[in-house]
DNA sequence: GAACGCAAAATTGGCTCCAATTCAGCAGGT
DNA sequence: ACCTGCTGAATTGGAGCCAATTTTGCGTTC
């Protein structure tokens, strides 16, 4: 019998990947910064074998670079890095958001209305200035998201797309958003809904284009900008 | 397309990586098929561990699907995934190559150049009906790719779009290509050197684009009429 | 005759140990 | 004081072993 949710998928490899993916784009490992296969397996009290697992997964995957027999460190990307990934997911999320206009079920573009309802709801009902909050804000967006692609169907793509979502993630170190850049969010996820639901690919795709190169400009301003006010609520 | 240094680096995993990896794309690992670790391991005479983290490798990347306790596969990927894939692969290639343009320095624009007479020297001379042959055209592809590439200086975007590149080719098992379509390839190639040259970033985008998607059409043709082969074991 | 269930074989996931390489600190020579 | 070379510690890459799970084949039952 098949399981519907993979959510029993506990392997140990698993979860070092989760854990050390999460500390590398929470800036709990700064950039640079070694990972020591031996430290990390203690420190969840297993053996290093899926720990190595894991460092290997997350080098492919662009996040860890690693030298032979010099181990692994933290990729440190450039401004002008995270500038350049951006713009290129900007490009993959576009066409997917034109296939999801052209593909999409009836079940689909419900399922993307929701998502799209669920992460206004998320915005303005929890405290985006904590790490919890801004925690509940990424899954919902990445909710949307992942509803965005199942309508265009489009796997493969999908696949190749995550990696140009996470990596710039590491470089942030979990930066935190202001209101009117989530309100702004919540509103292009709306008008690409709308787009889908209407069947108009171009439209949709321009969308989806502006709405990651508008979360570019978000993101290196506050990069620019080393301090936060989470002064409100 | 692969990385084209790190020639010293020649660990075990490595060479499992590569090996299967070839294997896989070439076709002698049919789609769907499943890869056991220890017969890998006992045929390269190693033991199992490198093929491990090899095959995780190739997990993270695209080109083989497992599940837990049940071993690996080779990815069985669709019509319709291998065309989103070179579609993506026009979009992103495309992003790059408006870089590029952008970006060049003079020592890139004669190294795209060169690579582009280079491809165009490899498909005039060389036998593109044997494998060795269709090697090195593929070998001097990358080359031009990789020249264009580095002139884009956006790494972390060509990590990216490696998989989208590779993974489409699983499905063709090797397949071959007529001389028309690689004169075209050619032609489109210096057109493309030209527009960098110029410092013309939309019409390097635009003849990138339509060069990859040229490349789609002709693999998904080769796809639908079952090729015959160049008579050898 | 087909479906079910059980047991043996095959295979994967994880752990521990070992060799090879790199890193760090210290001594000695200039 | 500074550079060089050496030795010991830390760390990685790989091998082999064992337990857990899946797969396979066969016999039993309805």
């Amino acid at each position: 019998m098949a399981e519907l949710h993979e959510v029993s998928d506990v392997s140990g490899s698993e979860r070092v990947y989760r854990h050390l993916r999460r500390e590398i784009i929470e800036g709990r490992y700064g950039p640079g910064e070694r990972i020591v296969e031996s430290r990390v397996a203690s420190s969840l009290a297993m053996s290093r074998t899926p720990v190595r697992e894991a460092v290997r997964r997350l080098e492919t995957e662009g996040l860890i670079i690693s030298t032979h027999n010099r181990g692994a460190q933290v990729r440190p990307l450039t401004e002008s890095d995270v500038a350049d990934l951006y713009e290129a997911r900007a490009r993959l999320e576009g066409f997917m958001s034109e296939l999801a206009a052209q593909r999409a079920e009836p079940d689909d573009v419900a399922a993307i209305h929701d998502a799209a309802d669920e992460f206004d709801r998320v915005v303005e009902e929890v405290d985006h200035g904590s790490v919890e909050g801004l925690r509940a804000i990424l899954r919902a967006n990445d909710r949307f998201h992942a509803a965005l692609v199942r309508a265009g169907r489009a796997d493969q793509v999908f696949r190749i797309l995550a990696t140009a979502v996470d990596m710039p993630l590491v470089f942030t170190a979990f930066k935190l958003y202001s209101h009117d850049e989530l309100r702004r969010s919540s509103m292009f996820h709306r008008l690409i809904a709308e787009a889908v639901e209407t069947r108009q690919p171009e439209r949709a795709g321009r969308l989806m284009t502006e709405h990651v190169l508008q979360g570019r400009d978000a993101h290196m301003r506050r990069f620019r900008e080393p301090e936060v006010e989470p002064a409100s609520a």
